[in-house]
RNA sequence: GCGGAUGUGGCGGAACUGGUAGACGCGCUAGCCUCAGGAGCUAGUGUCAGCAAUGACGUGAUGGUUCGAAUCCAUUCAUCCGCACCA
């Protein structure tokens, strides 16, 4: 170990002494039973490594030491989500082949990510663009097919007219193709789609094996996404056809309420209108609206047609009017709904602008009469009602069903509709199936072939992988450029040997993500996707760790995927995540000018910023270094091109260490929020480091003679008893930490035992041997505790105390606290007059309750505010505090 | 609009089940050391008053419960996130 702390030597020293030992590679072992799976998202190989990903990392690798060094076998793995679109940009724009583009970005990050120092067991680096890998994906796709689950169907795409070609909702955005600038259609192709929604019921019912280990907000998302609503399918016969029009209702108690049928703009059966011209002008109009207002219509005006037709309502015989509306979604429910204005408010909105007679048929129960504001039947209350009442209530005006509850109506009435044929209870959900064709090139084949004889035939899974040509050509018009590779498209049948053209759709790359970790597992394997013992030791994963960016849809498809692969036995459980941690961003801070053109902003990075301060601390002003000028501070944002205040991860290292960014990165902020990123504040964890070394390195040459018992208690001075009170506290204190992810608290504590190292006023050259065994014992602990932050510098320090072979290697462990000595032996109790704080007293942790009374009364400071008063009562909280209540 | 979360010094943030608010770090101030320092060390740093001892005030706002509230309850304001005509 060098006097000085050399950031950059010690981490090239360790990061080759890890990878030569192989220090982080596991192997599943039964005998072992403490093993962990510690997983975090899987990056997309864009190039560069940002701070995101700096955050991302660190949390995953520090719990990954933590974990390794308290006797579990860690699985810690990482590989790239390297399928998707930015690759085939790069081949329009520069003629880069994709598959060349994202090795070299592979590569270079892999560098990156070696250069940070991250715990991997590199030798289950997994790439989801390499056959080995895809090959599974297509394999999965087949199982899908084979059990139904996999099924094509026609469904709209992004599509610009100018170039023939599908386009991405991001290469669309704001209703325009992002090369040509024509405006953007909607195109209905062929697509294939995953039965998602099969197991919609099962996604909701096991949330409650996760809901212990996943935050709240992202059960929510996904509770909100899924959309369950439960209700009654209701069929309403048209008038003088033999068509029925049905309708999904939460609330079939108001039906007798029922002024119209509303049906979707695009709903079928507008063709059989006997005005069937005018309303498809107006479901015309409805799509046109729909599709140039990208944002979604929130409160677009309610608007309507009627059809002419007149549907009768099943349970009054009543006839009522079949309007077409622009409200109502044909992709939700059944695509039309039974509009009853008294309880709903959108169908109040309506009934009003159109003016449709309003109905009320729920009264509002009251305590003292169960009857109701009855007005006479059928009369319309439209002068009446101000707004529509939507809670439950008791049935009036509606038949034989008037005075029931909505509660009991809801239920008997769906019954009766199921009875008399014209309905049924029924459950719907906003999920939709999984739309898993992309018309790209780069990401998995589909693994299917069209026959002109046989149809769609699957291809053999002796086959597998179907293999993307090496080269083709992007021009980023026109079909897809699979679609153009000859000997990719023309094959044979394999049933009949007859000609047959391959599928060109690719599969969406969020297959890719939903299985990848299994494969960590067994990365290699060529036989299956993976074995099932060596999964079975390892899954579910104990701790997740990525964007809340993902909270839907990649954990709402990989819950998905890995239900499905219990069911064809691959796996045993219903949840693949045990626990989830979604971080915050990273954000920085922004400054600009006013550009050229109104409302143009031009940012400045915050390395070419200088900002002025008060002596309070606050900014007050910025220049910039180049010209001194004045330039504007704005927000906090997320790190990103537009607002120019990234910060290159490599920069940070070269200049800090990579030590030091991981453990600033960590201690900044919990890790859940957002992290504000402050240049200083790396400066702060690399005194921190420099600090902790040099401590070390005084230390080294004589804890060598420092006993190995500990000496009995009378043996320590007033000052080592204190420090060895310190360090038992703050493992106990880090030890519970971890355990809740709280990092930031976590490396609080490590600066406070480094503080009382520090205060430990005794040299090395005159300490007793019981100074040396707490000194010794301190800082042990505290290297260790450190590793997981800065694992290379501990690495350093743990050889300068005189450890060889590496911390892991060595056998070293978690230090453990003993409770006696975390527990203080003298404690100060807070004394209180009136709730007031007006003392304190330094007790004997063992004070009897009225010895800490006597005490505290005794006390000058008290007795200055309770001369001439009347004690009513003192509360005494034991070891805390003493409330004496005065008159 | 609906749902959820969060409001604590100049800043990031601490504070266990109601019990000494502001740990730790950044920034800032003063001093030491230094040719110099964006280095290191020491001390200080919630606000107001005071030379000081000390006192008053203080966790978005208002009210309540309690011996005692950042923490519990009610009302309210603000910010952020998610969903958004879901029948």
């Amino acid at each position: 170990m060098d006097e000085k702390y050399f950031a950059e030597k010690i981490e090239e020293r360790w990061q080759e002494f890890w990878a030569g030992t192989g220090a982080f590679e596991v192997e599943p072992d039964p005998a072992r039973e403490k093993h962990f799976y510690c997983l975090e998202m899987l990056p997309y190989p864009s190039g560069f490594l940002h701070m995101g990903h700096v955050r991302n990392y660190s949390i995953g690798d520090a719990l990954s030491w933590f974990k390794r060094l308290q006797g579990f076998n860690v699985l810690h793995p990482i590989g790239w989500d390297s399928f998707g679109q930015p690759a085939e940009q790069a081949a329009i724009r520069r003629g880069v082949m994709p598959r060349d583009w994202t090795e070299a970005n592979i590569a270079h990050m892999r560098g990156q990510f070696k250069r940070l120092g991250l715990s991997y067991d590199w030798r289950r680096e997994i790439a989801a663009h390499r056959p080995d890998y895809y090959k599974w994906d297509q394999w999965f796709f087949l199982k899908m097919l084979e059990r139904g689950l996999a099924y094509k169907k026609r469904s709209p795409v992004n599509w610009c007219p100018a170039e023939q070609t599908v386009l991405s909702n991001e290469q669309s955005s704001g209703g325009v193709c992002w090369r040509c600038g024509a405006g953007v259609e909607k195109r209905d192709i062929e697509q294939w789609f995953l039965r998602i929604t099969t197991y919609a019921e099962q996604l909701l019912d096991d949330m409650r094996e996760i809901e212990r280990g996943w935050p709240e907000r992202v059960l929510t998302m996904q509770r909100n996404w899924i959309g369950r609503s439960e209700g009654a399918f209701i069929d309403f016969q048209i008038k003088d056809t033999d068509e029925r029009a049905r309708v999904f209702t939460t609330r079939i108690d108001t039906i007798y309420g029922a002024n119209a049928i509303v049906l979707a703009a695009d709903h079928p059966l507008i063709e059989r209108s006997p005005l069937r011209e005018d309303v498809r002008r107006f479901a015309e109009r409805v799509r046109a609206a729909r599709m140039s207002a990208r944002a979604p219509a929130a409160d677009e005006e309610k608007e309507g047609i009627n059809t002419g037709l007149l549907a009768v309502n099943p349970f009054s015989g009543e006839q009522i009017p079949v309007w077409a509306a622009n409200y109502v979604l044909m992709e939700y429910g059944t695509g039309a709904v039974m509009s009853v204005p008294a309880h709903d408010e959108r169908d109040f909105e309506f009934a009003q602008k159109y003016s449709l007679p309003i109905r009320r048929v729920i009264g509002r129960v009251s305590h003292e009469q169960p009857a109701v504001d009855s007005d006479p039947a059928n009369s319309d209350q439209s002068a009446a009602m101000k707004e529509a009442f939507t809670e439950h209530g008791i049935l009036v005006s509606s038949g034989d069903w008037s005075g029931k509850l909505s509660e009991d109506a809801v239920r008997e009435m769906a019954e009766f509709a199921r009875e008399g044929g014209f309905g049924e209870p029924a459950i719907t959900y906003r999920l939709r199936d999984w739309g898993v064709s992309r018309q790209r090139f780069w990401g998995a084949p589909i693994p299917v072939i069209y026959c002109e004889r046989c149809g769609v035939v699957p291809v053999p899974e002796s086959d597998l992988p179907v293999v993307l040509p090496e080269r083709a050509e992007f021009k980023g018009v026109g079909q897809s450029p699979l679609a153009g590779v000859a000997e990719f498209v023309n094959t044979s049948c394999p049933k009949c040997g007859g000609k047959a053209k391959r599928e060109t759709d690719t599969m969406d790359t969020f297959v890719d993500s939903s299985w990848y970790f299994f494969r960590y597992c067994d990365p290699e394997n060529a036989e299956a996707p993976f074995d099932r013992e060596k999964v079975a030791y390892w899954t579910p994963v104990d701790q997740y760790i990525g964007g809340v960016e993902h909270a839907v849809m990649h954990l709402l498809y990989t819950r998905f995927w890995t239900k499905f692969m219990r069911d064809i036995g691959l796996v045993s459980f219903d949840e693949p995540v045990k626990k989830l941690m979604t971080q915050g961003m990273v954000v920085a801070e922004t400054f600009y000018r006013e550009g050229e053109d109104a409302g143009q902003k031009v940012y400045f990075n915050p390395a070419d910023v200088d900002v002025v301060r008060d002596d309070k601390g606050r900014v007050t002003s910025a220049t910039l270094i180049s010209d001194g000028l004045p330039v504007a501070v704005g927000p906090f944002e997320k790190m990103s091109k537009s607002t120019n205040n990234g910060v290159d991860p490599n920069e940070m290292i070269s200049a800090y260490g990579a030590d030091a960014t991981r453990l600033f990165v960590l201690f900044a902020a919990p890790v859940e929020n957002d992290l504000r990123w402050q240049e200083a504040g790396i400066d702060g964890a690399l005194r921190f480091l420099r600090r902790v070394y040099a401590t070390v390195f005084r230390w080294r040459a004589s804890l060598g003679d420092a006993p190995k018992d500990a000496p009995s208690a009378g043996e320590f001075s007033d000052e080592a008893r204190r420090l060895r009170h310190e360090t038992h506290r703050t493992i106990e204190r880090v030890t519970n930490d971890f355990e809740g992810l709280r990092y930031n608290t976590a490396v609080a504590a490590l600066m406070e035992l480094s503080n009382s190292l520090g205060d430990f006023k005794v040299s090395p050259e005159s300490a007793s041997a019981s100074d040396l065994f707490a000194v010794r014992e301190t800082l042990e602990s505290l290297v260790l505790m450190l590793a997981p932050f800065c694992p290379h510098v501990a690495e350093e320090m743990w050889e300068g105390l005189g450890r060889e072979g590496g911390i892991l290697k060595s056998g070293a462990r978690w230090p453990v606290f003993d409770e006696q000595l975390a527990r203080k032996d003298e404690l100060e109790i807070a004394v209180q007059v009136n709730g007031k704080l007006r003392g304190r007293v330094v007790l004997s942790a063992e004070a009897s309750e009225d010895e800490t009374r006597a005490a505290a009364l005794a006390d000058e400071r008290v007795r200055a505010w309770t001369e001439g008063k009347q004690v009513v009562k003192t509360v005494v909280v034991p070891g805390r505090l003493v409330n004496v209540v005065v008159r």
